[in-house]
DNA sequence: GTCTATATTCAGATAGAC
DNA sequence: GTCTATCTGAATATAGAC
């Protein structure tokens, strides 16, 4: 709703910490002192908590929608070509956006029940999104499933990067995203 | 280490709680109620909170890696069949054996060093295993890429399955394990 | 092995001055 | 919009009796 110039700021490094610390490890004073105030002070911008996290997931999601609709109108249009834009996209929000994708994705369930109401929205557009380009590539014949499995198996294989993938090592998200593509995609004809 | 009875039918309730509740939300007095003790009594068993997160995880692991070998044994030899053997064992340590691998993957980074350390190499062994059964389908020219980031990918995808997967709906775990070998292995010949 | 009682620490949140 | 000061509740953990 809100959305001042400073609350996106802080909504920015209040994200940053969620991945670092995790929501529940993450306190309004380790909060305030990031963002160079008081915790105190804190409440003058967010009415709880909560509505820190509700803050970092809106624009986590609303940021991965955005990016791969973007992406998808620049993308060349055969089937592999738009699961590989959607891979890519998918990381570079996990790994180069800025980590509020990240929240979205792990603390979805901290979220109390009028909040995930609220963004539930948002989450099934962006994974119609998917569901839609990998659609295409079943019927064109470039993969072979269950819609709704694929789709899933697809993004748990993504999310999961989020553990173990080194962003500082010597391959680039686009590289992950690539490899995964080709991994499910029968060998180059 | 210690293993009396007691202390299994305790770690076997504070798994399921974990994984309903998510670790730092599980109070010790919400753990004592479950186990029809008073919240005092816990500490008896368990020096503190994080060492029933170790016993917790310790155990999660292990029941991996031994129901994986166990299937190991009695499976077909040929890769595809060793692929699809190991996933549906991994699902099954998740969704049916009880809780505590689903622990083990989503609650380590809540474990404190000393543990890690303590409990990387069982987790290593396990991953080595679908190191191994992974290598053997590679070199069958049954999927293709990397080994690690394939390993890693399927394993993701199998992990998310935690996060939307209903055990009470009409798929069964062994059903999933399979949709998703289909999925990554060249259409039936 | 479990109880009661409690020490201790720390978290989220509020009030009112500046 | 930020500060200081503080309330309130809750959580982990301990001590000692039974």
């Amino acid at each position: 709703m809100n959305a001042s110039p400073r609350r996106k700021e802080l909504t920015r490094l209040a994200a940053q910490l969620f991945v670092q610390e995790g929501f529940d490890k993450t306190t309004v004073r380790m909060l305030a002192q990031e963002m160079g105030i008081k915790s105190g002070s804190l409440f003058h911008h967010f009415k709880d908590k909560q509505e820190i996290l509700a803050a970092v997931i809106e624009e986590g999601t609303h940021n991965a929608l955005r990016i791969a609709r973007r992406a998808l109108e620049y993308s060349p249009t055969d089937p592999e070509a738009r699961l590989r834009t959607m891979a890519r996209a998918h990381l570079e929000t996990l790994f180069t956006d800025r980590n509020a994708h990240v929240v979205a994705l792990f603390e979805w369930r901290r979220l109390d029940d009028e909040a995930k109401a609220h963004l539930s929205h948002l989450r099934d557009a962006y994974e119609a999104l998917w569901v839609e380009v990998i659609d295409a590539a079943l019927e064109a014949g470039l993969i072979h499933g269950d819609r709704f499995l694929v789709s899933r198996f697809v993004l748990g294989a993504l999310n999961w990067t989020v553990r173990w993938y080194d962003p500082a090592g010597p391959r680039t998200p686009d590289d992950l995203a690539d490899e995964l593509v080709g991994m499910i995609i029968p060998a180059k004809r």
